[in-house]
DNA sequence: GTGAAAGCGCTAACAG
DNA sequence: CTGTTAGCGCTTTCAC
């Protein structure tokens, strides 16, 4: 592999106007420009990245702190912003938590990071603050001061839902919520979408039950059996939890009920989550894309010292579809 | 940010003494050691992980190529095993193909790479090879002398696919294969199943029908719509494509037509995703997790400098579901 | 315009 | 057992 003194030796000039040349931080003549470039060709000459990493104090490359419970949508909307920003995008998964986010800044492998499944009191977001690190969020804490963040107004989106399932005339409404450990850990989304959901059912003066939920068909299965057995009356059913709809769906069957004659399914899912489904479900469009983009953009642009200062709660539209309708009972 | 230097400094020692207290590489005093860990501990040091890689030329991060049409559950499974063995994952998206994983191998950021979407023939991979850079790949070409990988056998999915309906008396059969991209560029499994599935059509001399399709709903109903127009007879669907079911779903039933009694429905499917589907779709257990982690886990181990030399077929049993029954018609 | 040389923070000979 | 020193490949002063 080529170095640059390689191609500096070729084309019979120092080290450092080959780097000039490169970087065109300072003017460089002509013909040694060409000199330069056709040595560059000849020895297929790429530059070290890490080399200039070290030198430089930047890598550009961040940081996706992958969270436990994936919501895998979000990788591929981070990815096609760091590569059309030319940046490289590492996953990295805090395992002992803020002993790991410490390593990470520090190490030198990167400039920034974007955090996720936020914490309504997360002590990652205090030592990276503290420390000054770069960052931004998909998810917003309690305090939020100088932070950049994105995300879904959940408090809006379960109001939304109880709203539209209190006009079509539901009195008993379920809300299947995330693991228990997500609330536990006091996951911004999941609280306050609990929190969100008793609000809005005390608010049209309706009977609601909830009740957390594992990530997969299995759980939600069993969620949907015992609430539909808690509450013979229950017409209606809400999740944001993508992996449990084909339960739900089968407890409501195994009852002999239909949907949405019996009973009606509400989410806040991605469209395409939404419309994997049979029947396809009526869903709070969750914007996966948007924030992914969003959060990555604000990161770089903080990194190239562009002064942004963006909170950001998305109010996405309510799309409707064939899981859900009048309450007949 | 505390350096080596300064923790030499501090505990009065050589700097390669620290470096040696730190590798292990030498022996140290007891004394010595004790000295220089707790300056280590009062300047709360920590190694500089990118100076450490320029040194040893060793990253201890691997990429993961990313692919256009992401089979984001690979990346969950290539992740743990990263983490477990404590190296870095990058995920790289490389859109002007050899150019891109030229300067990709030589930025110096990463050790190896695992390789997804491979292609019958494959220009990355004798870019890779010829360069001796060390890589694995989840799928295979025509030709892999001296390559580590892992793959499903699409050939025995399909023909055991094939073969489960044909026993359950089908003759009229449809295979809903993956966007017509992945057919032109010579995606292994796409170009496989194509044949795969077409030869059992043959050998049990059944009436075969196929087509390419995108990855999402509204695709998967319209090419069903035009497969029962086709062909009214047709009894049974087979899919390897995770984010159409729900269109075939539908556009069965849009026609008057009952999973599984009219049409019965087979997939190539994680059975996470086979079981959030309503009915549960009857599948070969596509096993992401284990090709993911067996995939990363032989590149790390080559890296380390391990003979490695696995070549893997998996035939993962098919798991009957709801989705599928005799044919009736 | 161009060159020489001092780092970036660490590892790994090479000496003792 | 420990210290000195020369890199790793690049950027960036500082001279000329």
């Amino acid at each position: 592999m080529a170095t640059m003194a390689d191609i500096a030796r070729r084309a019979g000039v120092a080290l450092s106007t080959v780097s000039h040349t490169l970087s065109g931080k300072r003017p460089v003549s002509p013909e040694v420009r060409q000199r330069v470039m056709q040595a560059i060709a000849d020895l297929e000459y790429q530059p070290h990245a890490l080399a200039r990493a070290l030198a430089t104090k930047r890598t550009r490359t961040i940081a996706l702190l992958y969270p436990s419970e994936p919501h895998f949508e979000f990788v591929s909307s981070v990815l096609e912003v760091t590569n059309q920003r030319k940046y490289g995008l590492l996953l990295w998964t805090a395992l002992d938590e803020d002993q790991e986010i410490l390593r990470m800044t520090q190490q030198g492998f990167i400039d920034g990071v974007v955090l996720m499944e936020v914490r309504l009191e997360d002590s990652r977001v205090a030592m990276l603050k503290e420390r000054k690190y770069p960052f931004t969020m998909i998810g917003h804490c309690l305090e939020n001061n100088d932070i950049n963040f994105v995300d879904l107004d959940f408090d809006y989106a379960l109001h939304k839902c109880v709203a539209y399932l209190a006009e079509l005339g539901h009195k008993h409404i379920a809300f299947i919520n995330h693991s228990s450990r997500l609330i536990d850990i006091g996951a911004g989304y999941v609280v306050r979408s609990e929190e969100a959901f008793h609000h809005a059912i005390t608010q049209w003066e309706l009977e609601g039950m909830s009740c957390p939920c594992e990530a997969d068909a299995q759980a939600g299965y069993d969620a949907t059996s015992l609430l539909l057995e808690q509450d013979p009356a229950l017409t209606a059913i809400i999740t944001s939890n993508a992996w449990v709809s084909g339960g739900i769906t089968r407890a409501i069957y195994d009852r002999g009920l239909k949907i949405p004659e019996d009973v009606s399914l509400v989410g806040v899912l991605s469209p395409r989550i939404a419309e994997m489904h049979t029947p396809p479900i009526t869903a709070i469009d969750f914007p996966y894309n948007q924030m992914g983009h969003m959060a990555t953009d604000m990161l770089i642009r903080q990194l190239e010292g562009e002064e942004v200062s963006t909170q950001l709660l998305l109010q996405p539209p309510l799309t409707i579809r064939q899981s859900s309708g009048p309450c007949l009972r």
